[in-house]
DNA sequence: TTGTAGGCGTTATCAA
DNA sequence: TTGATAACGCCTACAA
């Protein structure tokens, strides 16, 4: 069917060997001759059998890409699916294929099993988006394969990672609606807050308005479902009255309370201010624009795939590498001063 | 690293190519042998090397996904996506691996240029997902992989597709209007409007007036942009001022419309009546609701890899499939009785 | 600079 | 029922 170094080799009545370093720019042929096998190679539509290669390379050639979430989560997913065009445009310019596969909950971690992937296909390095039962890194890290993982960091537990400063994030919401004058301000958590990007975002929001001089109310902190940012704004304004702008965990709760805000009769930022975070594709059609933190998703997959392709190549050892992505702060419609 | 067959076989003392016949479920290996192998195999931890086995199979048991789009269009594009999750976890299911490819434009399909995944990891089969050039399907063709084409044909060209039947979710839309009273309704296409998906929902929702004694008016007809609804709208309305509902090409443009709408003092459906198509997450969330067409999504991904794989399996050629898959009307709040 | 030989892990063909 | 041998396509010592 394609055509095979010993083909080529053949055509021109040449060893097979010398094809190979030809076309592998090996030392040790000379240049009229690996001009020769080039030309021939293209004539004859040559294109190297990974598989056949991998057998005495080790190399695949290939990456893995896994999400630990349901495939259709994950792909309804802004966040992640910007994460993943970065890391498949990375992974193709460094002439790597991309293999995907979503962690089905139903698979057996605990009892040790990875996935088709990487113990038959054997990838030559795994991106991990999210967050991932620790029994899987684990299996994982024995395994051998490099990973990087986006997204999610296990406590002790030493991984390449690629995460967003959430902190900063939180912080630089905050202290914007604090520069236009809010002091009461609320925050609209997900679930969970106790640990994890939400946590984190919250904690930058305390840090800036402890910085700030405002105190510290817990009144005005709701944890709620993931798309709760409604009855969340709510419950707070029950609770505080006097509460004039929130800082939300992320865009799609921020939008909500914004549609739930508005159908109670107040106008968004006139009456009250939000802020956002992730800077979805809606934060900016939306009406009013939502102002939030923007966070690269793209640059976050490329810096991934970079990192693994790196250790990939990598003589040595190399050390573990946290990279962290600095958010930034987009103003747009939905915050400005507090109501008179 | 990992046990291979050759360490099975030499920890039991026999030949290599009765474990591979144990394991392989293959006959000639006694029931008492072949439970010890098995025993062997699952204690060693073994898993087959795939790109050993393709050396002398053929078979790579992995599939293609290849995208004609950008990677981010396709990852925003909620109806791809969900076609997508069909095919990942069908894939998963049938227990083939899926490689990941979007065809950069870059791409030199004219030179005969094969992606990576298919030229040199020699996946088994391919899916390929939306329009895309007649050149590439000609090359693909040429190299004798087997591919199945999800929302797309290429008239005059043989190809297995799983397509939806655009005319009917036009009929069903208009039709439903009708019902409701609308005799003067508009249609908001999109680009382009001569040939594809947009044009047989626009002949669908002709048909529908037709078999329903209303006369046909090109001033109701709109091409517009991607997400134009809400223009597209005004410029029939000045056009045409006594319509009262609309059927749009896709829930975007039906979803932009509305909000114009509403920007105009119209009130969703009181004043005025629209239906979409594709019946998108916000469809659902959206206020007023969405009323439109559903399609099963994934069912189409699922049902693209079920042929795909049957024709690999298959031992003598199949003929040609056309899948057209039957959308289905989805009453919401967004559809009413026209205005007295 | 080029050719020879062996091996990567698996399957298939043939012989025992 | 089992074993020996060759082959898949490529790479890498090593020898010429």
């Amino acid at each position: 069917m394609t055509a095979t170094l010993h083909d080529i080799a053949e055509r021109l009545g040449i060893n097979i060997c010398t094809v190979s370093r030809a076309l592998n720019d090996k030392p040790g042929v000379g240049p009229k001759m690996r001009r020769r096998v080039t030309k021939v190679a293209l004539e004859m539509g040559y294109r190297p059998n990974i598989h056949a290669r991998s057998l005495t390379n080790k190399r695949t050639e290939a990456l893995g890409f896994l999400s630990g979430m349901e495939i259709s989560s994950f792909l309804s997913n802004a966040f992640y699916t910007g994460v993943f065009a970065g890391i498949e445009s990375e992974a193709r310019a460094l002439n790597y294929a991309l293999m995907f596969d979503s962690v089905a909950e139903s698979l057996d971690l605990a009892r040790g099993y990875m996935p088709k992937m990487l113990a038959e296909h054997r990838v030559d390095g795994l991106l991990v988006v999210g967050a991932m039962d620790e029994v899987f890194f684990k299996a994982i890290k024995a395994s051998g394969h490099p990973f990087v993982v986006v997204d999610y960091h296990l406590p002790g537990f030493d991984m390449d990672t690629v995460t967003i400063d959430n902190r900063r994030g939180g912080w630089l919401a905050t202290e914007h609606l604090i520069e236009r004058g809010h002091r009461r301000i609320a925050f609209i958590g997900g679930t969970p807050l106790t640990h994890g990007n939400f946590a984190e975002r919250l904690e930058g929001y305390q840090n800036a308005l402890a910085a700030h001089g405002l105190p510290r109310d817990e009144k005005l902190v709701q944890e709620g479902e993931v798309i709760g940012g409604g009855e969340s704004i709510m419950q707070i304004l029950k609770r505080a009255p006097d509460v004039t702008a929130a800082v939300a965990c992320n865009d799609i709760n921020a939008l909500n309370a914004i549609t739930t805000l508005e159908k109670t009769g107040r106008q968004i930022p006139r009456d009250f201010s939000i802020a956002g975070f992730d800077d979805i594709q809606e934060a900016q059609t939306s009406v009013p624009s939502l102002t939030t933190i923007h966070i690269d998703r793209p640059a976050m997959g490329r810096k991934a795939v970079q990192n693994l392709v790196e250790r990939l190549r990598a003589e040595h050892a190399n050390p573990i590498q946290s990279v962290v992505i600095a958010p930034q702060l987009v103003i747009r419609d939905s915050t400005g001063a507090p109501p008179a």
